[in-house]
DNA sequence: GGGAAAACTAGACATTGTCATGTACCCCAG
DNA sequence: CTGGGGTACATGACAATGTCTAGTTTTCCC
């Protein structure tokens, strides 16, 4: 998988204006004479409209996984606070990208297990986590649960932040931190 | 007003459309050519396409805000599980209006103040909520963290169901009622 | 019953996704 | 050096879509 030029710049175009914007109104045309490029030239690096989503899908869970990865090198005790704290963080530095990543019109994870398998990474490392913070006590459908919580928490959170409802009713968030902090206390997820 | 049927009959199409398909793909001339009419009819009902979503919109604020009520009048031991069910059974039953009430480029709040308010309307129950069960010494800060953790919570999971990503990780859930339970468990929320 | 407003039809236009096809350039075997 | 094949683009065409303008029918009220 040679990089090109033209597939960078759509790329981080696209990633753009749907972080401002949204996916719908995303034009595949208007990417290509962005670009500079005529309306067929972007068809040779990806297969579809669609296949936009799906290569900024892939590099939303590249990204991700690592976010969650340098989560868990926290100490124990800070580590749920940083696991909520990076996925948070992922989706406000990258909003174009989580806004693809988990619209099934979007990108079909179905019948697509390169990328189902970049997304269950970022999922293993919760689990994981969990696992670990749990001991080994726990039986797999605390496990279970517990992760689905913690994921819950944090997705939710991101969404409400990225579409806007929640900065309107709470009013603007200053120090991301100590907020993620404070939620994560008021849950006792952490 | 007064209920128009073609009016109707779109808002039905549209929003089974967008359970099963997502907005994208909504095509405002065949919810025309679908009801047998013409292309330009439904331009009588709705200022533009997105007039559609900002009135799948109000109607879904509604439909929550009815969910929500009527789990306000559970015991309160058992209110914060109930409210959390009631948001997600409120989403899975009516995806088509879900995928649509949180998408800021799809029906914009900022400047809608009526839409706005049938928003706030369904959080203020949750705050409603909280702050009951809190009791009166809870700070606002203390209420708003802990509001803000429920919804989240609550919208995560429901996002996570409607998009797929959580049955494919945990499995089919055969007893939603009990999943829920395990999930409001194990983060302290209940 | 007549007139106005509401509900709907018809035509046109720019934009979009995509198919089919043509063209310039690079690399390598002969 | 040559030519052929593959890669990366350009051009043209087509159906579908959102929406503007303009006409037509239907409904309703005084």
């Amino acid at each position: 998988m040679a990089i090109s030029p033209l597939r960078e710049t759509i790329l981080r175009t696209a990633v753009d204006h749907i972080a401002e914007h949204g996916p719908d109104s995303l034009s595949f045309r208007k990417l290509a004479s962005d670009a500079g490029v005529s309306h067929q030239a972007p068809y040779h690096h990806f297969v579809d409209r669609r296949g936009v989503f799906r290569a900024i899908a892939l590099d939303g869970f590249t990204r991700l996984g690592e976010s969650m990865m340098h989560a868990l090198s926290s100490p124990p005790a800070e580590q749920a606070e940083a696991m909520l704290g990076a996925y948070v963080d992922f989706a406000l530095a990258n909003p174009g990208h989580f806004r693809v990543m988990f619209r099934r019109d979007l990108c079909e994870m179905e019948d697509d297990p390169e990328l189902r398998g970049f997304a269950d990474g970022a999922f293993d490392m919760l689990v994981d986590h969990v696992r670990g913070s749990l001991g080994d006590g726990a039986s797999i459908n605390e496990i279970r649960a517990r992760a689905t919580a913690m994921w819950s928490l944090a997705h939710g959170l991101a969404t409400l932040l990225i579409e806007g409802p929640l900065e309107h009713k709470v009013g603007p968030i200053t120090d991301r931190r100590a907020f993620i902090r404070s939620i994560a206390r008021q849950s006792g997820l952490a």
